[in-house]
DNA sequence: TTTATAATGTAAACAATGTTAACATAACTT
DNA sequence: AAGTTATGTTAACATTGTTTACATTATAAA
């Protein structure tokens, strides 16, 4: 990109890196077009010619957002190399992390604002999508070895997924200073559902090992 | 209040009562002043004279709406008359059904943008505020008794509090029509975080009776 | 009762927002 | 070289929260 040409040559993948850097500080609410046509050095309207509404550059975000959520958590769910269970705690530390720190983009990713987005990338057949179907392939290899109870896995996947959804909110919306202490709540929150998951023969025989 | 009255006679209160009444149906992002002043036939700049401003009439909102989440779920908790179990578990429900009942208001109560009232209402000396010292309370009983292990309350606390949170807010937000299912979902996220929280005496003579 | 003062309303104007329409220039196709 | 498409600008809109100057009503003091 040359500096007097009339046409900046990239600008729609410029306004979505600009975006991105932009809610690694702040929430999506203070995005505005200026922010985009002042970094760009662009007109407030220059976007219009990318995105039809503003609404569907965040979009865009969406899935872009979902890809790299996606690669941060199930690639450690599926890696056969790893004990499941150091797994499960991996991937759910990751999950955290990432929210921790994409605070902004996670909750744009799980909000209800979008949620039709997100739930239009869920349904795409034969797609991990988010994440959410590697856990329930590993619940269900859980329970093929015998590590975990045979109950309902898409419930139960949901329930680790609330659990870890939980924690990741409060912390970063600020709940009672809780982030300080982070890493021992996730150990906690961790043990717990595990606990609560194995099957009693593996229980008996010592669960954290 | 009559029609013809130069003043109002109650627009405070009633600017509150509209607010209310209007995040029964839409997100507070929707809330405008003009909302308002329609509804009370009065001008957008009418509220200014009861309020510092718009955010001041939504943090009037927030100190509202956890007093009356407070006591939906606290009163539950320390109702000695029942079974500590069953207040757990009937207080867990009590909280998300709230959730599901006012999505709007809760997500105002526990998002990111007002943390700093909740915390000044968390803060504030001598007072539950918010429920959540309800409920620390309630498992410094159960460690008492010997039905809970006698892990760090607090931590307990917030580990309660997140998975609630989380399945509450997934529910609310629309993620995977899990709103469907949430009673089961409720009762498998119960069992499993009480199982794990449980004494292993009370473990083995069976938890759920 | 009159009169001063405080409380509570309105109207008009602001800047900022997302969006659209009319227009201008660059780039690409033929 | 000419025509078409792509990509930019400027100007205008309605809507937003907010402020300022003014108007009316309510209250209290004289």
């Amino acid at each position: 990109m040359k500096k007097n040409e009339y046409h900046h040559g990239n600008l729609k993948e410029e306004m979505l890196k600009i975006a991105f850097d932009f809610i690694k500080e702040q929430s999506i609410e203070k995005l505005t077009l200026k922010v985009l046509s002042d970094a760009t050095n662009t007109s407030r309207s220059a976007i219009y010619r990318h995105f039809k509404s503003k609404d569907a550059l965040i979009e865009t975000m969406i899935i872009e957002g979902f890809k790299e959520f996606d690669n941060t958590v199930s690639p450690i769910l599926k890696d056969k190399s790893i004990p499941l269970k150091k797994r499960f705690f991996k991937s759910g530390e990751a999950y955290i992390n990432f929210a921790i720190d994409n605070p902004n983009l996670y909750k744009l990713l799980f909000g209800k604002r979008y949620a039709h987005i997100r739930e239009e990338i869920i349904n795409l057949k034969n797609s991990n999508s988010i994440g959410f179907s590697s856990l329930q392939d590993a619940i269900k290899e859980g329970q093929k070895v015998g590590l975990l109870k045979k109950d309902n896995s898409f419930n139960k996947a949901i329930l680790v997924w609330s659990s870890l959804h939980g924690l990741s909110t409060l912390i970063i919306d600020g709940f009672m200073d809780i982030e300080k202490n982070y890493k021992n709540l996730y150990k906690d929150l961790f043990n717990n559902l595990l606990f609560g998951m194995v099957t009693n023969k593996i229980r008996l025989a010592s669960v954290f090992k």
